[in-house]
DNA sequence: CTGAAAGCGCTAACAT
DNA sequence: ATGTTAGCGCTTTCAG
């Protein structure tokens, strides 16, 4: 690998100089730029980030760390975070934490030392059970600049989420208004803050509808297709059946689907399934899933943003800057499933 | 952020001692690595990696480049190489390049430079139509070692991947042993080794059942739903109708198994459909998917196996390594599409 | 068992 | 318009 050094020689002129045509940052003799343009084709150099980063103390680099890519809400959103970052300059590298399970916190823990090592420029959380108030705090102290993607709020990170509730009042309103009065919910994961917003808006929905929510019809899921299917076989022994699911998420919703048609129970005709996320899947399944679009590309978008705009901001030392949140909009999708 | 620096002076030594006790690197008097410790807890005290890999000319960090971050088989096999590299003391950071069509060769320009900039240990390539025997070339001379998952052979790169040809041979058999005689193909990506392998596997099943290949019943697909939907949807208007489908992939045979319902056309009934890759969607539909494993874990263990290999066992200047190959093996899945 | 000091490859004052 | 040079924070001879 040549360096800087090797250019120089071949084009007679100092690394200064190569470090300036490189960068654009200071004026340089049309002919000389040319010279040094053509050592650095035939040498094929390429600037060593390392050495970059290490002088000017900045790694041009996001870290976005997610629970879990096996649900494909978050690939969609790191694509689209990966794209803006690219335009903007940045790079980013991705952390999922979604292992076998009991290996999670070892991983996490490694990631977070990794994390800290590499100095990314900022790094984008989204709400994962493992990443506790302490671990932020480790990074904040750190300086990193952090942007959460839903879970809870924090004093010292920006945030972008959606409005979970409002989204949830949203479908129960829908479902409400088409009649049904038996409605059930299959949960998040516990502990998540996702879950119990939503949690609530399903509770809330019935209250405004003047149905008293009934224990018999709230079911425990974890986000994933396993507690979907459960759940929803939990829900078809009731009596009455309910007539209605909401369930937490899309992969809990595909489980339910599963779990009707393993069962012989007809959707929507028997019971209505909406989830949430709108996911790409979302609309590959028969009948395709009414859900509430989770905001991909608007989150991607604005995490970017505040990433950047936080690592630009940044005052060398101390001075604290506002920090930003921003509620990226939600919508209902009406398919077939409910 | 503190440095070693810092540390030094707080515990009453010097950097070098410092260093030694963080990489274990030669034996120090128990106080004294106990006064660095308490310093390093004190200070909050991280190691730099910028400067850490600059000075050791490393980063044990490889780079994971994939085409498509929605097609659930790239995050599949993403999870396992971030776990077995996070063993093995590495971390990855994943290139997607799949974006909105046409931005496409921009970002992988763009990737591309990241990369080299970077000085990955080892770059690991999945099969994509953009990463061309140039792009290869340049990685290559800039004495990055390539591991390459699927796609075609290289001189200077290994290679892990599985035996498309003979997987689809089994699928073949399996589907002639059902008393298929009328089985139609929807194709992968044009111009990708995997899909021209599966083709080409179904071709010659059909010949060893004594079938003679009914172009009609060949169409373009490409790996994706879209592919597999409008895929199908030609297919079903052919007379005779094909009695059993082998997609290309398992997003192409989601796609078939949409269109047939909504064609009102019963699977398996009126049509098996049988994919590749079983991704974890594929038990997750209804009919459960019939498919074969992509061998996801085993391609993921062997890629950073290879990776750390090559990339420990480089000599200094020129000497070439013995280039390894690594087929891992495949497994029909019998479910209830086919 | 420990320290001093030379760099890794680059950028950015500070010269000229 | 260009060159000299001092580091960025770390590891690792080389000396003791």
């Amino acid at each position: 690998m040549p360096t800087m050094k090797d250019v120089a020689r071949h084009a007679g002129v100092s690394t200064a100089t190569v470090s300036h045509v490189l960068n654009g940052t200071r004026t340089v003799q049309p002919e000389t730029s040319e010279r040094v343009r053509i050592a650095i084709a035939n040498l094929q150099y390429e600037t060593n980030g390392t050495a970059r980063n290490l002088r000017v103390r900045t790694t041009s680099t996001f870290a976005l760390v997610v629970p879990d890519l096996s649900n494909p809400f978050f690939p969609e959103v790191a694509v689209v975070i990966q794209q803006e970052a690219a335009r903007a300059g940045y790079d980013v590298v991705i952390y999922s934490i979604d292992v076998p399970h009991g290996e999670s916190a070892d991983l996490f823990e490694h990631y977070l030392r990794a994390i800290r090592r590499k100095r990314y420029d900022a790094v984008i959380y989204a709400e994962t059970l493992l990443v506790t108030p302490t671990a932020h705090q480790q990074l904040i102290d750190s300086g990193t600049p952090i942007i959460l993607i839903g879970g809870t709020p924090h004093p010292q990170a920006d945030r972008v989420y959606i409005d979970n509730y409002a989204a949830v009042r949203d479908v129960m309103a829908y479902l409400v208004g088409k009649g049904h009065r038996t409605i059930a919910h299959i949960t998040g994961a516990a502990g998540m803050a996702s879950s119990s917003a939503r949690q609530q808006g399903y509770r809330d929905g019935l209250l405004a509808a003047g149905i008293v929510p009934n224990p018999e019809f709230e079911v425990a899921g974890s986000f994933l297709y396993e507690g979907g299917y459960l759940g929803m076989q939990r829900l078809l022994e009731r009596t009455p059946r309910p007539s209605a699911v909401f369930a937490a998420n899309d992969e809990t919703a595909l489980g339910a689907m599963c779990a009707c048609v393993d069962a012989h129970v007809s959707v929507p005709d028997e019971v209505a399934i909406v989830g949430f996320d709108d996911i790409a899947l979302a609309a590959n399944v028969r009948p395709a899933l009414t859900t509430v679009y989770h905001g991909q590309r608007e989150i991607g978008r604005e995490a970017i943003r505040l990433a950047v705009s936080a690592h630009t901001q940044r005052t060398p030392e101390g001075g604290e800057e506002q920090k930003q949140t921003v509620i990226v909009p939600h919508r209902l999708i009406v398919r077939d499933s409910g």
